[in-house]
RNA sequence: GUGGAUGUAGCUCAAUUGGUAGAGCCCCGGCUUGUGAUGCCGGUGGUCGUGGGUUCGAGUCCCAUCAUCCACCCCA
């Protein structure tokens, strides 16, 4: 066990070897769907102003009020580590001048704080796969966001995954549903739980899917922002629903979908497994369109999501540990520098080689062994003076005498 | 933030009604010093999460604290 002192903060991970390994795949599979889709990779601060976020997710929200990581720095700015990405992404589209450099097609992959309780899938700071496009209505551009976000999954071959969609309205339809929403829930409060009845002041969509059977018992008749969509919404809609039929994407419209940030529209849409237990959202996103002239930018339509690359994680299968190609045993004190000099050569050639220091031979030969590596190259004294090295395939066991120059098409033509 | 479970060697776990800790795996070394996966022998390694308390004596009881896990809240 660790002292308490030296511990990693709570909820804050380390990321070791098996994991990078599956985090890599993941990111290497987002980085060519997505440039395919001619997405760009971005590379944005961790640190913000605290101000942007309060100002974009909303100041009422729970990340904004209780989750981020804010505080005062040696100047005295209030600043904080990013929550989220989209808010930064938006920023960055505003102060780099590009709102008149047509659609903006971006990504980028990183690490989102916020001061949670930790649980499975739920870290403090974790990592998201962020793609966000600005200047853009719709709802063409929304179809292709799913099937990208679908053919990024189905390239990591997740199973099981179950694509949500629905729509939040905009602002000429969703005031008014709003108001009747809450005239309806007000009327049952009594009979709806605490957590509901805090619902219905603070996001009264929320109410619909609360998990308290009793009170899903009582919201049968409900209204649902679906049935109250405005002509332009509706239509959006339905265009997005023909698009992902036309690409055969498989999906269910889940009119129960809320968006916790202020600042989404339309287009909505989760991507779940029943695989995690409670956090099965694996991604999620949607449209924005007022959030760009909420920063104090020119009206521009925007839609986006994020991929949660630890939750994803958790679903892909083992990733095979790249194997070393081969394994140098030196024998004998007088060929160290000699095999030093062959490790560098081949690994100049392209192999992935690991030296096994000298010493004795069983020695080395177990590090080899249990390093996975496929071939063991003997240099000992007569091999030096031959200019050769005893190759031995650890597979088969068998060995032979081979060039120093042609170990390389040894070792490639076994693979 | 709320509720619940857990916390013994690097890992997975034991330890009878409280009497000062064990196993398997891993790791390291050896089995005549140029050959690994199996085998045999040996070894390193734990202030029983941490801090208090009860007791002649606590891994075993009580309290606090930290961390992990689960659910709620919320979310990727």
């Amino acid at each position: 066990m660790v002292t308490k002192s030296l511990q990693s903060i709570r909820g804050i991970h380390d990321g070791l070897p098996d994991d990078v390994r599956r985090w890599q795949r993941i990111e290497d599979v987002a980085r060519a769907t997505l440039t395919r889709y001619a997405f760009s990779e971005v590379r944005l601060p961790v640190l913000e102003p605290t101000e942007l976020f309060v100002r974009s997710i909303g100041e009422e929200t729970d990340i904004v009020s209780k989750e981020m990581y804010a505080f005062t720095d040696q100047g005295g700015d209030h600043i904080c580590l990013r929550p989220e990405g989209t808010a930064g992404a938006v920023r960055a589209y505003l102060q780099g001048g590009l709102t008149r450099s047509g659609i903006q097609r971006w990504f980028y992959m990183g690490p989102m704080f916020r001061r949670e309780r930790p649980q499975k899938g739920r870290l403090r700071q974790f990592q998201q796969i962020g793609v966000e496009m600005f200047g853009a209505a719709g709802p063409v551009e929304d179809v292709e966001m799913l099937a990208m976000a679908h053919a990024f999954l189905e390239g990591l071959g997740i199973p099981d995954l179950q694509l949500q969609v629905n729509s939040l309205g905009c602002s000429v339809c969703r005031p008014a549903y709003r108001d009747q929403l809450v005239a309806y829930l007000q009327e049952r409060a009594d009979t709806l739980c605490e957590t509901c009845n805090e619902r219905i002041d603070k996001n009264p969509m929320r109410v619909l899917d609360c998990k308290v059977t009793s009170c899903q018992a009582k919201l049968g008749d409900a209204p649902e922002m679906l049935d109250h969509l405005c002509d332009g919404c509706s239509a959006h809609f339905s265009d997005l629903r023909q698009g992902l039929d036309a690409l055969e994407i498989p999906y269910i419209v889940n009119p129960r979908i809320v968006r916790g940030l202020d600042y989404y529209n339309r287009t909505a849409f989760e991507i779940v497994t029943d695989k995690l237990g409670a956090q099965g959202t694996v991604l999620a996103g949607g449209r924005y369109d007022g959030l760009v002239s909420e920063l104090s930018g020119p009206a521009t339509p925007a839609i986006g999501f994020a991929a949660g690359i630890e939750r994803l994680a958790m679903l892909l299968d083992d990733v095979a540990l790249e194997r070393p190609d081969l394994a140098i045993v030196a024998i004998g004190d007088e060929v160290l520098s000699y095999s030093l000099k062959q490790a560098a050569d081949l690994r100049q050639a392209g192999l992935c080689v690991v030296h096994c220091g000298g010493g004795g031979a069983r020695r080395q030969f177990k590090m080899a062994d249990r390093g996975y590596v496929r071939f063991v190259a003997v240099i000992g004294e007569d091999e030096m003076q031959a200019g050769k090295v005893t190759l031995k395939d650890m597979a088969s066991g068998e060995q032979k005498l081979v060039k120093a120059g042609a170990v390389v098409a040894e070792v490639q033509a076994a693979s």
